[in-house]
DNA sequence: CGGGATCCCCCGCGATACTG
DNA sequence: CAGTATCGCGGGGGATCCCG
C-alpha cells in the first residue's frame, strides 16, 4: 500500500494543533472557558497581536473555536472553545501527559550517557 | 498565568510528531514491524532519500524508532519502533479516528453552506 | 480595543549529484 | 543499498506601522 502524506488522517488532526501558540491557546481556552483578545494577549506574552489574531482564524476556521463580536464601542471580541473543539480535548491531554512524560525520559537518557562516558 | 510556547508540555509531543512524514512512517512500522530503508522508501512514493533519512534520525534521535545496521555488503539497515516508540500509537490512533471525522465533518459544513446561498 | 497591511528572515523540504 | 553534500525555494512567523 502506498503512502501519501495528504492522504494521511493523522495529518488531519496535526495540521490544526500545528502553529506556534495554538495548543497554548486551546488549553488557556478549555481551562479558563470564554476570554477577550486582550487577555488572551496579556496571558502569552511574546505573542504579537497579528500572530495572535492568525492562530485564532485559522482555529476559527476549522470550527475549534467561537469568534463572538459586540457591536460596541470600544470594540470588544470573545473566544471560547466549540462543542466541536472540545473532542479534541482527550488529545490534547494525551500529548500533555506524554510530553510531560518525554521530558523525564530525555533527562534520564543524558544521565545514562554520563555514567557510561 | 503566563504561557509561553517552549514551556507547553504539548509541544514536546507535537514536536516529535511534526515533519512531513513521520506520521506515516510511524503508522507503517506499528502496522508492519521491522522494515528496510529501502522497503521504506518503496512504500512512500514521493520521499527522497534525503527527507526519509532525515525524518528517520530525528525519531531515533527521541528513541521512538530503532536502527540497526548489518555490517555486510551491500549494506542492510532495518527500522522498527522501539518499545518506548509504542507509547505513542494511543495518540496516534485517536489523531487518525479524529481527522478521519474531521473530513466528513468539513464535507457537511460545505454543504451546508450551499444549501443557505 | 481588536485588528489589517507590509516587509523581512529563517528553516523545512525538495531536486540533484556523489560515495563506501 | 543506504546513505551524505550542496543548492535553492516557499511559507510560517516576527517587527513595525496604520485604522475604525
Amino acid at each position: 500500500m502506498e503512502k501519501k502524506p495528504e492522504n494521511c488522517r493523522v495529518e488531519n488532526a496535526l495540521g490544526i494543533l500545528v502553529g506556534k501558540w495554538k495548543p497554548i491557546i486551546l488549553l488557556y481556552l478549555l481551562q479558563e472557558g470564554t476570554k477577550r483578545f486582550s487577555e488572551l494577549k496579556r496571558s502569552m506574552p511574546g505573542i504579537t497581536q497579528k500572530m495572535l489574531t492568525k492562530q485564532l482564524r485559522e482555529l476559527e476556521e476549522e470550527d475549534i473555536i467561537e469568534r463572538v463580536v459586540y457591536p460596541q464601542v470600544p470594540p470588544k471580541v470573545e473566544y471560547s472553545i466549540t462543542e466541536y473543539g472540545r473532542s479534541l480535548e482527550p488529545i490534547l491531554e494525551a500529548m500533555h501527559e506524554w510530553g510531560t512524560n518525554h521530558a523525564l525520559h530525555k533527562v534520564t537518557k543524558e544521565k545514562d550517557q554520563q555514567k557510561s562516558s
